[in-house]
DNA sequence: GTTGTAAATAAAAATATTTTAAAAAAAGAT
DNA sequence: ATCTTTTTTTAAAATATTTTTATTTACAAC
């Protein structure tokens, strides 16, 4: 049982990491709040609009699929991406859940 | 002031992906939590119960360090390390800012 | 001062990530 | 079928991170 428990808390471990490892790059989280800011957004758009380079992109978003935080959805010659909002709001509890009570002390005493 | 507010946000972005590259690992993740269970815990402490080396927990305390997430407190030959609270709750809201509208609407969607 | 223990640092080696450049796949237009 | 546009994929080069091993610093006890 107590090997069991650890390698489950292992998993989530590396699971947490992953996502905020594909979560922790400054192009991506541009990226990210670009496609956030429009709720669907061809690949074309993202670049011409961040001024970035059509490949360097396309690497990103590989990295950002991989991670689930991005779905897609092709529409012809366009490939539309979207933000999967569950996944990022767990990506978002994953850092905070074994804080969160001492962060609320926390925000309390200020 | 278009160049002024550009670089502002992406001072901000890398701060952001900055703090939260730091807790991309999961051997830190894992560092810190045992950090938060213990409130206040020597390096020796930390290394002997987690079964790790000491260099590396070294290695990684110090990229904790300048992260700005964990404080020291040297105590005689102890060094304490405790988490910076506030900082934290700012790497978790610095991830949620710009979709937590949307991640609010998700979850009433539930 | 020397010795022992705790922790940090330095430097090299091993890995992983990021960028760049070029090629390939997928679809629409001609 | 060929051409063009959109996007992905592949492979190499450039960088950055992680791990390992050894050394150094800081302090306390003797």
């Amino acid at each position: 049982m107590r090997r069991t428990t650890d390698s489950i808390n292992n998993q989530k471990l590396k699971f947490s990491s992953d996502v905020l490892r594909a979560l922790a790059h400054p192009l991506r989280m541009k990226i990210l709040e670009f496609i956030d800011k429009n709720k669907t957004i061809n690949v074309n758009k993202i670049y011409n609009t961040l001024k970035l380079e059509q490949s360097i992109t396309s690497q990103h978003l590989k990295i950002l699929r991989a991670s689930g935080l991005v779905h897609t959805h092709r529409d012809g010659k366009y490939i539309h991406y979207t933000i999967d909002y569950p996944k990022m709001a767990n990506a978002i509890q994953a850092i905070g859940a074994f804080l969160e009570e001492s962060a609320q002390v926390t925000e309390a005493e200020n």
